[in-house]
DNA sequence: TAAAATATTAGACCGATCGTCTATAAAAAT
DNA sequence: ATTTTTATAGACGATCGGTCTAATATTTTA
């Protein structure tokens, strides 16, 4: 549980001049980010969303029409800076497919170690989640898996044209499969807080592949 | 969201007769079973698993502590029934080994279509959620996830020396691999509402081992 | 530059949830 | 017959989550 921020905030229509950067909004987001991919969705409090950043109840409501809609706003920010993440990672020319996908997974583990192993992903949290959750979200969820898959499976193609993988393999269904199996490794990480199952999934996988 | 049972239920000390028998704590079981496989823990109120088996709330706290203990117990019976399953299908001499991995994850499809996708496994879904629960409920489901294991890697030894799979396998890393993997594809099963990824993570786990 | 519009903070409020507690009831034990 | 045990019944208070209205400060507009 961290210390609460009792500062003061401005009240009032905020100044022009640092337009468009909206501090406090992203605050929330990054709060909301962090406690969620520990927590989850129903076992998180709007209240110490606010508490760790010191922001009042208003606010949030200001920002957000309500808690779901945060929720989608959570969805949407966490899947564009994956894209970005393997964008960069996966379409790595530098390196041999294969290895990109190695290193993505090895970032992804230094990631969750930096936090004790706590925190999971959003969208794996939240999927288990579904039965609790708005219905709006399933698609969201779905698709950004979706977008996720497209990315590796452009990379395993890579690796076929350049005869790393063999050449009858389906690498959409791979794709599709990486990131289910993924998502149970980091599940199981966050349980057992070691770095274990991802390790372990990580060389299977690839290993499945050659 | 089921309709209540307003049944009233008989008062005061039960007969002898059918001692033993727990009627109530059975169905008070039962119903937080299948609410939490669907919600899990956080998300479900004790109100909701009373409400579904029209047991009013004096009952609940006859029979368990708080609703810690209750999720506690919630495990060790999901375990146990589990186990027995697994003994059932994956113990099943009358099979060869990776015929019953087989069988046994497609009764787990039939399964969780006979209730549309909607419910998961009770391990997976409080290990997610392990960053909001109590802290003992982290060893107790780890502990699970090795009963299982176990249970598997038994099966792929057997495999093994029938020379069903290849005899450099590392059966405890492989059963390992497929509940870490398989608590994945229940994951994205109960997100898409389809057998596709338990389907796929079926055939993919079966034929890495060859 | 005064008024209106806008952006943001502040926190009161209501309903739900959790767990406790007391009352009631029926059977068993003495 | 009285007491003890086992169980249901549900009221109650504290707490907390989410919504909503008020207050405040700045920008825009006339």
């Amino acid at each position: 549980m961290r210390s609460a921020t009792p500062l003061k905030r401005r009240r009032g229509r905020p100044p022009k001049d640092q337009a468009g950067f909206n501090q406090t909004k992203a605050e929330l987001i990054r709060s909301g980010m962090e406690v969620l991919t520990e927590k989850g969705y129903s076992a998180t409090g709007i209240d110490e969303i606010l508490r760790r950043v010191g922001v009042p109840k208003g606010s949030f409501y200001h920002y957000f029409k309500n808690k779901d809609a945060f929720g989608s706003e959570l969805i949407s920010n966490y899947a564009k800076f994956f894209e970005h993440k393997l964008d960069k990672s996966l379409g790595n020319r530098s390196l041999p497919p294969l290895q990109r996908l190695s290193a993505f997974m090895q970032e992804a583990i230094d990631g969750m170690a930096r936090h004790q192993f706590k925190r999971g992903c959003l969208v794996g949290n939240l999927g288990q989640e579904m039965g609790a959750l708005p219905e709006s979200f399933r698609r969201q969820l779905i698709e950004v898996f979706e977008t996720w898959q497209q990315r590796l499976e452009a990379c395993l193609e890579e690796a076929k044209a350049a005869g790393d993988i063999s050449s009858d393999t389906d690498c959409k269904e791979s794709a599709y499969l990486f990131w289910t199996g993924w998502e149970g490794a980091v599940l199981r990480a966050k349980l057992e807080r070691t770095p274990n199952a991802l390790q372990s999934y990580a060389d299977f996988f690839i290993n499945s592949l050659k």
